[in-house]
RNA sequence: GCUCCCAUCGUCUAGUGGCCUAGGACACAGCCCUUUCAAGGCUGCGGCGCGGAUUCGAAUUCCGCUGGGAGCGCCA
């Protein structure tokens, strides 16, 4: 394991059984920083044993989530190597070859106990308030009893032989040692009888072939890195340096599933998050620099992750904290980069074509600035803008264009008085606009506001818009003067 | 049930024996700005789980308890 120049390897080996999780967002994140930060080697291995969970564009979907994030692999499917293959399912002559090392060696023993015993076994053992675990039946069969079973026809599974006294330890980076009673371990299954390994021979045979010189996963793995360790003794291998991530939790504190919220790394971009917000909110969520800094791109933070600034307790997924941060990395943007993301979400809605046409675009590139402070996730863009495309406003409530003190007369006057001001008007930039508009409320008698108002839902349909002098600015005096004629006409009736 | 991990404001966290009358951020509340909504600024609210021990002195060390989480598959 120290033979590779002392370079730092590291993996990130889901399975390809669903669409990338958060969690596991994070935990490729903190490999990626970490080989990124000490100029280390960043492989993507891929854990398909399981044909039976295998889920056809999950591989697609988790190599797109972590592009989207901006990671890249220097090994690994698409990017090659030169400790390839990268996908377990075409490496079974490898955990062939050492299995039968450890066969040999008397570390590990063929059982023959079919499925039916074993949940038999384990219903017994939750009846008695036992621990479950395998009773080790087939541990000591004789050849001939193996060949009988055999001719059988029986398909057995290969089980690890663990040690019945004393003690296995290991030194995790994040907690320091941790030790497990050997009689507490079960003998675990290293061959499926379907000829494929589990995760736990697989991943101690590859990460070793491999060279992985610091394991970086999720704290769920504890419990099993002592069969791990013992595995890697009876190999006679070195093992690499354990580092256990903290889990993240939902807000009810137990893991986190689909009904708190998005999940996956494609719901949160689908949502309209963006990888920098994204990335920048893993990272915080079990890292820190200094309890004060907390706004990081990903190049920053390439730059100061070290493991020993990640905590060792879980944390609890804040969407708020994200629907901030997300808000804080678009607001930061510059416009044209707000409506090349936006567009995507316009043109679903039919706000824009698709094509978006150039006079659309410029229109656009003139409508971001307004509602760019006001957007806190890519996707609310077309129920902030629509508005601006609308060849009519339809006021479904025109009560609201009545503001509170006033009655309908006196709006219908404010509406009149606008519409000629505005007709009149050549010049739509604020500077002009502003000025006009404030001296018609001087004129009329009344507050900014009572005036405001009015004019702004008569050209917005909604009480809650940008600015007034923007937005009349943005849409011109055609549209302008249009909508207000539309609502004065709506008000009388 | 057994094993393991964890434990500072509601949440994410700073803190590594005296700098802590515990700092920052999100959320929340109030105020300011203001044509609405945001954004921004200011202020406030709010925490070291409990009990022992060590020490001149503990959020910081040790032990116990409690609480939370994870694991216990021919899944990873």
């Amino acid at each position: 394991m120290k033979d590779n120049n002392g370079k730092i390897r590291v993996r990130f080996a889901p399975s390809p059984t669903g669409y990338l999780h958060i969690g596991g967002a994070r935990t490729a994140l903190f490999n990626w920083l970490f080989a990124r930060a000490n100029g280390g080697t960043f492989i993507l291995r891929i854990e398909d044993t399981d044909r039976s969970r295998y889920v056809e564009d999950s591989l697609y979907d988790i190599m797109k989530s972590l592009e989207w994030l901006g990671m890249d692999w220097d090994e690994g499917p698409e990017a090659g190597g030169e400790y390839g293959p990268y996908f377990q399912s075409e490496r079974l002559h490898l955990y062939n070859e050492y299995i039968n090392k450890l066969l040999d060696s008397g570390d590990a023993y063929k059982c023959y106990c079919s499925s039916e015993r074993l949940k038999a076994l384990r219903a017994e053992q939750a009846a008695n308030s036992l621990p479950p675990g395998y009773d080790r039946h087939c541990r000591n069969l004789t050849l001939e009893e193996c060949n009988k079973l055999e001719a059988e026809g029986i398909k057995p599974v290969i089980r690890f032989k663990v040690p019945l006294h004393g003690t296995t330890t290991f030194n995790d980076l994040l907690r320091g040692e941790v030790s497990f009673e050997n009689k507490t371990l079960d003998d675990f299954i290293l061959i499926k009888s379907d000829g494929y390994p589990t995760y736990h021979f697989a991943n101690i045979v590859d990460d070793h072939l491999m060279k992985i010189t610091h394991v970086m996963r999720g704290e769920e793995w504890i419990p099993s890195t002592p069969k791990h360790i013992l595995l890697y003794k009876a190999m006679g291998w070195e093992p690499p340096e354990m580092a256990h991530l903290p889990v993240i939790l939902s807000q009810q504190g137990g893991k986190l599933s689909k009904r708190h919220g998005a999940t996956t790394v494609k719901e949160f971009h689908a949502k309209g998050y963006i990888p920098e917000a994204m990335v920048n909110f893993l990272a915080l969520l079990g890292w820190n620099l200094d309890g004060e800094r907390e706004l990081f791109t990903l190049q920053e933070l390439k730059e100061v992750f070290t493991l020993e600034r990640v905590s060792k307790s879980s944390a609890i997924f804040s969407y708020e904290k994200l629907d901030w941060l997300n808000g804080m990395y678009i607001r930061s943007l510059t416009v044209e980069d707000v409506a090349k993301r936006c567009l995507p979400y316009l043109q679903k809605a039919s706000i824009v074509s698709k094509p978006i046409k150039d006079e659309e675009y410029a229109y656009l590139l003139r409508i971001i600035p307004l509602i760019q402070e006001r957007l806190k996730f890519l996707s609310e863009a077309p129920e902030l803008v629509d508005f601006f495309f609308q060849d009519q406003i339809v006021y479904e409530d025109p009560t609201l264009l009545i503001p509170k003190k006033l009655d309908k007369e006196t709006t219908s006057k404010i509406l009149h008085a606008a519409y000629n001001v505005l007709l009149e008007c050549d010049d739509y930039s604020e500077a002009g606009l502003e000025p006009l508009l404030r001296g018609l409320t001087a004129s009329l008698g009344l507050k900014t506001g009572q005036v405001f108002m009015p004019i702004r839902v008569a050209i917005t349909g909604r009480t809650a818009s940008p600015g007034l002098f923007e937005t009349i600015s943005v849409l011109g005096k055609e549209r302008t003067t249009s909508r207000l004629k539309g609502a004065f006409e709506v008000l009388q009736g």
